[in-house]
DNA sequence: TCAGAAAGTACCATACAAGTTACTAAGTGA
DNA sequence: TCACTTAGTAACTTGTATGGTACTTTCTGA
């Protein structure tokens, strides 16, 4: 892409894509949090609680809260005793998953001696993992 | 994939791959500096400065630093008067445009109210842009 | 009647990230 | 001699994000 096309492009923009998107999974835990609905099936407060290494309640329910009015996530209510609330991806949410697929195969093929015991890198179509627990 | 394959794969890892990418590029600027070098061509201090919005002198020293340590930039040392420096992106650091380029179409697709002037969402390649200066 | 479970909220402490502004070095050209 | 350049650093303040822990509600089952 040459730069007379680029300005083209620029006079299209209001705002930076990527700077958009850092604003929406930048802050901390967001992706884990994403990590664990979609690659762990996990849908449950308390899941997310137990699994994420070093989150508490409260930043745990501004995330949530932060990723529902984004629309990245749905928030369902079952009534009952106690009550159960369950969280999902929705598809505005599933298309950040080539986002954590890239994450990842980036630290898979770069970062070896950090994710693997062995050292040695993998290439993976998915990876499912909580960082605490496979210590 | 199934849980006992999931299982196997914990089984290998030490840290999780997305939580290890985040930490090298989750930091405010960090994904803007990269932008800046991949997609604007950008090699010095001051461009960076210019042109990232609300950055400082003392942050984006830090975050050059750290993605010098990083390696995924390299800084060198041009001698003269005044002594030139330029960043420049590692083969390491090109493994992160895959994440970028994910970023940007997601924002795209999605937000296109927030990121173009028209906005009707676009698919394109590449990107190249300054949320500043485009607004 | 007491414990327990789920999904939080309340309240306070604090820590590190980030902002601001000024200042440095070393040489060049006017 | 003064201003200008690049690439920062120094010193200080501010701010917001995060951490910790306790508490709440509603009902169930022992």
């Amino acid at each position: 892409m040459k730069e007379e096309e680029c300005k083209v492009l620029l006079n299209e923009m209001k705002a930076c894509p990527i700077d958009n998107t850092f604003k929406i999974i930048g802050k901390k835990f967001t992706v884990h949090i994403l990590r664990n609905i979609t690659k762990l099936g996990q849908t449950r407060f308390n899941e997310f609680l137990e699994s994420i290494e070093g989150i508490n309640p409260k930043t745990l329910s501004a995330r949530l809260r932060e990723m529902e009015r984004n629309g990245i996530i749905e928030r369902r209510i079952y009534p009952g005793t106690p009550v159960k609330i369950e969280y999902s991806i929705t598809k505005k949410g599933m298309a950040l998953d080539p986002v954590l697929e890239a994450m990842a195969a980036f630290s898979m093929k770069y970062c070896a001696k950090d994710v693997f015991k062995d050292g040695k890198p993998r290439i993976l179509k998915e990876i499912y993992s909580r960082s605490a627990e496979s210590a």
